[in-house]
DNA sequence: GGCTAATTGAAAATTGCTTTCGATATCTAT
DNA sequence: ATAGATATCGAAAGCAATTTTCAATTAGCC
């Protein structure tokens, strides 16, 4: 066990406390995320090819269960970068809350920071007698690669 | 033809200008959008649930089809509201740039502006050679309701 | 170690959307 | 108006992402 210091642990505890069960292959999923750092958005179809690609055993269907249950403890993120295909990043709760820019054109994502934000999301919410779970701003756009590339 | 003063006849000389047609079905989606105003979101299957019950005849491959021709144009918005499923909203103009707070439990949308929003948006676009498109802030949260009435 | 319930994998099912294709209807020019 | 070229429509098949079903497996607890 290389890579169950802090994070096994913590995660194991965490699944426990809801009656659910740290299992391979939901530690793989995760290790994917926090191995690679922020920045990584991966589709359900993308870490199946990884761990595929990396000789390991798992079902899609076992991926797309682990990423609800992740979702719901707060590790990961679910995006909606558009594409009819959801994204997942992790959301370590120190990972400052940032946001995203997409070419629709060629799918290029950047993030950027931006803390006011999550301040008009909190004041939005509070002032609603919204919990607020999660902001997300996306911004479309074609990038400038794309903008000389005219296919229109 | 009662329906066709300003909004027809604008509409049909936008589809014209590309080359499209303005057909009966394209007119009755946009109608359900312009009769109601500003702060409608439907999704595919919601309009044409519109339709068929006020007695329309039409197939849901026109709707998606008219969707997209109308949301090229510039008329409608398309929102990523979550549900793996789009939204769509009128697009008038004149509408300030508005954003959405959504209730993850009860499926509840509240509007609110912010100008704050579409200047970070175009910053953020200039600065890395982006040409803007749209600007979807989105804050997900649990509205007061669903909070009294806890379902976990 | 053994029990119980959560979890897995494989396949079928569902959902939201797109595409195909022959029939129809709109726009343009006559 | 009329006719002709072609955009659009509807119905059904197709597709991709995700969910569900169910029997076999396995983690957590005594």
């Amino acid at each position: 066990m290389d890579d169950s210091y802090q994070n096994g642990n913590h995660f194991k505890a965490l699944l426990n406390q809801e009656g659910l069960r740290l299992t391979i292959q939901r530690q793989k999923i995760l290790n994917l995320f926090s191995l690679s750092g922020e920045g990584l958005h991966l589709s359900a179809d993308e870490i199946y090819q990884h761990l595929v690609a990396q000789g390991e055993a798992i079902s899609p269907s076992t991926i797309y269960r682990a990423l609800h249950v992740m979702v719901d403890l707060g590790l990961l993120r679910e995006l909606e970068l558009s594409e009819g295909k959801k994204y997942y990043e992790i959301n370590m709760p120190y990972s400052d809350q940032h946001h995203h820019l997409v070419c629709v054109q060629c799918g290029e994502v950047l993030e950027f920071s931006e803390d006011t934000m999550s301040q008009i999301g909190s004041v939005q919410t509070r002032m609603r007698g919204y919990t607020l779970l999660d902001c997300q701003f996306t911004v479309y756009g074609i990038c400038a690669r794309c903008q000389g590339t005219d296919m229109s």
